[in-house]
DNA sequence: CTCGTGTTATATAATCCATATAACAAGCGT
DNA sequence: ACGCTTGTTATATGGATTATATAACACGAG
């Protein structure tokens, strides 16, 4: 997978790549175990800050989505509870929705864009492209 | 209903603001055609600036929450194109349900979760024909 | 010992957030 | 016409965040 910066992008970078390699690992891109770039190989690569890199690493660390190995680096390692997983969902769900209901979206789009992109997840399961 | 500001939060007050509208026009606290406070008015009741207040009206007017008369003020009034919506609202589930995915939380789970979400937003509108 | 990890510490410039004052154009009621 | 309120715009300031740049440190591998 390549991980890349849009330059035009209102967002932070430090948050486009985390949800870069969010995406990843739902995706399986990456998987338990797999490396991340270092945070200096990985800023060159891109184009960007080493503490940049650095800040997205913490925060998907405090997430729980990788560890920080002084030897390995970064690898994907989830840590997950489940509980508090889903109160994550909920909220979110909450204000993405409301926003959704507000334009007259119904619940039965919801749910065929719910599907679909649970399609595209669980399809790109061991397939690399690009 | 009580708009207000947690101010411990780690979201900008004019966003607090914004999703709290939001959330009020989705629950049908705020109808078409409803007044908001007066961003004086709100600004002093809330104990915030009256230009917070007016960013937050701003951006409701530009992705069509609201539209801004002078004699009157602030204005539930909806501007809704159906496709541009849908198209925000993949782009949010991706980036929200990647998340999920990546703690194991199942389609199943999901389709729960909106549906009681949609419970709650239509307690008031009643039909909702699924 | 050397090299590459992540980590921490400063420092700086740019941008965003929130505030404060001030003024303006427009509509309303008296 | 006058006074009031409405949103709107302009300018300025302090604080926080973002991104950058240098530099150093602790640790493990080779």
């Amino acid at each position: 997978m390549i991980l890349k910066i849009d330059f035009n992008s209102d967002e932070a970078f430090y948050l486009q790549l985390c949800n870069q390699i969010i995406l990843g690992i739902a995706m399986e891109t990456f998987c338990e175990g797999d490396p991340l770039p270092s945070v200096r190989s990985l800023a060159d690569q891109i184009g960007i800050n080493m503490h940049t890199v650095n800040k997205a690493y913490s925060i998907l660390r405090q997430e729980g989505f990788v560890k920080l190995d002084r030897r390995r680096g970064a690898v994907i390692s989830l840590d997950v509870d489940k509980l508090q997983a889903i109160e994550e969902l909920r909220r979110n769900l909450y204000v993405v929705l409301a926003r959704g209901i507000c334009r007259n979206i119904s619940r039965r789009e919801v749910h065929q864009l719910v599907d679909e992109i649970y399609n595209v997840f669980s399809k790109n399961s061991g397939t690399e492209a690009e």
